[in-house]
DNA sequence: GTTGAACAGTTTAGGCTTAAATTATTATCG
DNA sequence: CGATAATAATTTAAGCCTAAACTGTTCAAC
């Protein structure tokens, strides 16, 4: 924040000749990486409506289920979810209504729920996972695996910018 | 997905709980993208909420409304945000109670609904966007010049693929 | 032990989002 | 001209999402 660069100020002085190339960069690939995750994000919901009778976020939560394999409780999927804890509540209700996950209270510490997949829940996620890593796959086949890995890389260093001046902005987050 | 259980408990560090070796590298993009983008929409939209109490919805239509300049048709807003007919009905209710737009019936087509920034639209949307450009820019302040314009061509690449597979029509290419 | 802070989860109120059904208007065609 | 199709927008039902208030439960300090 305070460390706000010298390259923003520049720039603003530029701006009344209604260039400015390099300051509007990071606006361009906002926005660009926007519209890529915004693509992609929808297609996947649709199919996964249309296939499967399903929607993402309940993808995700079922995914983090099976990727730990044993119960866990609300707030650790809340956190693993990026999602906030009432949205998680919600979430798993309909999940449970449709038998697919299953609660259980914590016999040591009764403040926690602990949730984990049903049978039924494990043969859904099983059948749907595969056809969702497919389409991720076949979505992106137009980029070579250097350029993947180059993006994967960028990625990555966008990711820490964000981070740093997110934690610099709220310094007491958790963990 | 299910050969992935064993590296479970190794990823707890990272956002991308869906990571694993066994994973192909497409997965892995499409997560860290997901993360990326949700990371700096998330902040947007908090910094929205606290600094100025809009969301980034209403500040994307006040964005197309801005960059139009002249009214435009729900159904033309509706196309530009990439969002349903019916959601744009909604926005702009309450933008409108908010007094940021007005709605006019078109004369020569009655069932045309056109909008428009209200000078108070104007005045607000001046006010947060210039803020909104800064937060960008400085969220992705650790990235080189270099960087960004590699990462800016890459999620070209990356649009057109998915672009590619999703549509049956030939999409316009991005550069 | 009692009290109060901290914590896990739920509830609530409001907004965002979609697909599908509906209403109102215009265009087409026989 | 009149029936019908197409179009623009709204409404509806359901789900997703958050912040903030609330309910229990545990724990620590007195």
């Amino acid at each position: 924040m305070g460390r706000s660069n010298a390259r923003a100020n520049d720039m603003r002085t530029d701006c009344e000749f209604g260039l400015c190339h390099s300051d509007r960069m990071e606006l361009r690939v906002w926005l660009r990486l926007l519209a890529c995750t915004n693509l992609l994000d929808h297609e996947l919901r649709q199919r996964l409506t249309r296939t499967a009778g399903t929607t993402l976020p309940r993808f995700d939560v079922l995914a983090q289920l099976d990727r730990h394999g044993a119960p866990v409780s609300m707030g650790e999927l809340s956190q693993r979810l990026m999602v906030s804890k009432g949205n998680v509540t919600g979430l798993i209700d309909r999940l449970a209504r449709d038998g697919l996950v299953a609660r259980s209270q914590s016999p040591e510490d009764r403040r926690f729920q602990m949730v984990e997949l049903t049978a039924a829940g494990k043969v859904f996620f099983a059948k749907i996972a595969d056809e969702h890593r497919q389409w991720v796959t076949e979505m992106m086949d137009r980029l070579s695996p250097d350029e993947m890995t180059a993006l994967y890389t960028l990625l990555a260093g966008l990711k820490n910018s964000v981070l740093a001046n997110i934690s610099e902005q709220t310094p007491e987050k958790v963990e």
